[in-house]
DNA sequence: ACCGTAGGAGAACGCTCGTTCTCACGTCAA
DNA sequence: TTGACGTGAGAACGAGCGTTCTCCTACGGT
């Protein structure tokens, strides 16, 4: 098996194990189990659990803000763009195998132990508030704006991960609305 | 040394290596050598580690929603009182052992494989959620209005924790003046 | 055909940690 | 005084798991 295959195909099992149970309850063994690759193949790509983990969010993280800038950017209009982020939302939470925020369930669980993935947390909220904050530029909006819409991402995550409902998307969204409509 | 003692420092130990540390990377033992209460007695108390979580999360919730109780009933206006809240929250997130909210973090750690402590955390949520309830009941302001609010308090814990920074609370009370305003 | 190398399966090692056990000590009732 | 009991200190047990090692097989070059 060619070696960028392997490291994919354990990467889409680290991600699926990862996301879907929690870090550390996973172990080495199962990803092995899960992707087919042998553990030495496994330690030759990622010398470490930590290493895997990180590149597991990292390409998550690439692939996710990808895909929501990629549903954004069918929308035209500049106003209906930011309201978009929370329509795409909603489909992600509607997810089958939705389980909230990889990035906030990883600083819960390893935020306090691994600087590291702690880093790329806040890497990664902080390239999704930079990426609201081109949206509210471009909508001519002020820059003020960022931050609540963050928040209003942030407690739908959080909201519908824990309870399982899609719900909070659509109240962000009006929220949203509302909070645009007073910026304008 | 009586048992009702030992109870509470055990939970005053547990309470502050759980929430500092995360659950899983503190073992019965650290409990044991921050409470001062043997391990037998500390298996007496709590027959398992997951008894002790449960008894920490628990009496967590109850001093937690108490003192915000406690805080925003010092308010008279009804509106005022919402606002309070986010207030309250912004002294929280300014404590110097503040690491985020420790239901989320306990959900990310435990929520996929504990289904006790997932349920706690679903019950402190939803516990949140009908305080807010009553509070924009109590201000003749549309029941629409909880949902958004707990948003924007769940986006500003998870923010606030990452970042380490008190500025979320703000954010969320400035939009929440707004969504108030909106409403009204 | 032969040898060196890579890879897979899975055993093995070492550590952590939840939980229990051992043993010695102090206490209190009879 | 004595013996049953509760307690603390800490060893011990057993499982899980990250990581490495062993051994065997397959293959590619000469």
């Amino acid at each position: 098996m060619d070696s960028a295959v392997a490291r994919e195909r354990a990467l889409d099992a680290a991600e699926r194990l990862f996301y879907g149970r929690g870090v550390r309850c996973v172990g080495m063994d199962d990803v092995r189990g899960a992707s087919g690759v042998s553990l030495k193949r496994l330690y030759q790509l990622f010398p470490t659990k930590e290493r895997l983990v990180e590149a597991y969010l990292e390409r998550r993280d690439e692939r996710w803000r990808g895909r929501l800038a990629e549903y954004v950017e069918r929308h035209g209009e500049p106003e209906r763009r930011i309201l978009a982020v929370f329509d795409w939302l909603e489909r992600w939470f509607g997810e089958p195998d939705f389980r909230g925020c990889a990035w906030i369930n990883a600083y819960g669980e390893l935020g306090a132990t691994s600087p590291r993935v702690a880093a790329q947390v806040r890497a990664h909220k902080e390239a999704l508030r930079k990426y609201l904050g081109t949206l509210v530029a471009d909508a001519g909006l002020p820059a003020a704006l960022t931050g609540r819409l963050l928040l209003l991402a942030e407690g739908a995550m959080v909201t519908a991960g824990v309870t399982r409902d899609t719900g909070p998307a659509r109240d962000a969204r009006e929220a949203a609305r509302v909070l645009l409509r007073a910026a304008r």
